[in-house]
DNA sequence: TATTTAGGTAGACTGAGTGTATAATTAATT
DNA sequence: AATTAATTATACACTCAGTCTACCTAAATA
């Protein structure tokens, strides 16, 4: 009755091989297809050149197809580099670099990761799988913004909330996705990205109180830098 | 054989509420069901209390039926008002009345639209719906933007499109919903995306040239409007 | 009033897709 | 040689989109 103890040594590989091409058929298929139509388990598995069944036993579920192909996009996107930013002495370099290391992710499965996003807009249970690599984000940019508004010590932590929220939506693929449009490149972009940061980082600072909700009538209200 | 004429007169009007209601059951099982599992042309047909065959009569399809939600939304959410934004004689004053009517916009069926774009996102018929009108809001921040510069006459068309084109991110429901997240109110945020649009016009009127893909090393370069 | 037109309905049907269950097959492990 | 787990083949229940046909009904027309 009691199971005998059993190690997959030489069978682990083949599983893993496996479980690799039916990521990648799935990956083929969300840039190939027309939209999310044409993309079905019984697609995936035919691409993969295995069984249907196959399929729902390695990964359980469509959505846990997907959650396991986020996670090979986010392996062969180069965020690993991430963890070099954080050594970086000065903030707000580590904050170009972030938004340079992020634009190369997002451009580097752009229809892949743009399907996903939608799909985690209607689907609920999916939409925490994304959500949760969001607030990583967030994370790693507080942890910069932390360490920026340290130096003189001036702004309230209120404030540090919504500067990394702004940062946050500027890091957004969602942002980088609108703004590179059809034709321009997201790594052109990266340099509005950061030119944008820098201005919100100074809009931050100077607005520790809150602006009045004023009838945005007067154009002649002074945004330089005084 | 040849057809009599025929006219709809009061037919027309049932007709009409008949669409209202369909159209309204629509928007209300967005909101309600978990995402968008549980939208079905048979789950509307119920909730509208009207026959499934009704609905692919008067929409044609799903797809049809969507499109025809966004026009009601349009049509309620504030769209109208744009009208007087093109008849301010001060450029920048048009362009926060532009962002604070989206806002609004983007505000009034916050989820409904949310799910309308994960799904234009998904399928490319739909897609073009979406994009459609997004081009819209692309050409009136052309027009105001053509106006800006035509006082100074110091920026080059092709700037102009990247001012344009940068606005059109910031305006965009992807950046107010970002931005927003779960706590904030989408009028909370319509002043932040109004000095960050400032910004962005100043900052495209510093950089006619454009700037070189350097290493984002130094964080000591100037960023202060000198 | 009789006829025509068109919106709305009922029901059946295809085709595709998800997810589950069960048993059989196969190869590595014990 | 027995066991374990991956893979497979097959069948099943269920949902949904979309199409088709026939029918009912009320308004419009002659």
């Amino acid at each position: 009755m009691s199971p005998r103890p059993y190690k997959l040594g030489q069978r682990q590989a083949a599983t893993e091989q496996t479980r690799t091409r039916i990521i990648a058929a799935a990956r083929d298929l969300l840039i190939a297809s027309d939209g999310f139509s044409g993309f079905s388990i019984d697609a995936v598995a035919r691409l993969a050149d295995v069984a249907r069944m196959t399929v729902y036993h390695q990964f359980g579920s469509k959505i846990g197809l997907l959650e396991a192909l986020c996670d090979s996009l986010a392996s062969s996107g180069g965020m690993d580099q991430l963890a070099s930013v954080f050594r970086r002495p000065e903030p707000l370099a580590a904050l170009d670099e972030l938004i340079k290391i992020f634009g190369h992710f997002w451009q580097s499965d752009r229809l892949v990761t743009r399907r996903l996003r939608g799909l985690a807009l209607l689907d609920p249970d999916f939409e925490q799988v994304i959500r949760a690599r969001d607030e990583r984000r967030r994370h790693g940019l507080s942890a910069i913004i932390q360490r920026y508004v340290e130096k003189p010590g001036q702004t309230v932590p209120s404030t540090v909330d919504e500067a990394v929220n702004v940062l946050y939506t500027l890091t957004s693929f969602e942002f980088f996705d609108t703004l590179a449009g059809p034709a321009r490149s997201l790594e052109d972009i990266v340099p509005m990205v950061q030119q944008l940061s820098r201005s919100a980082l100074h809009l931050s600072n100077e607005h520790n109180q809150k602006t009045p909700q004023t009838e945005p009538n007067d154009p002649h209200e002074r945004t330089s830098i005084g």
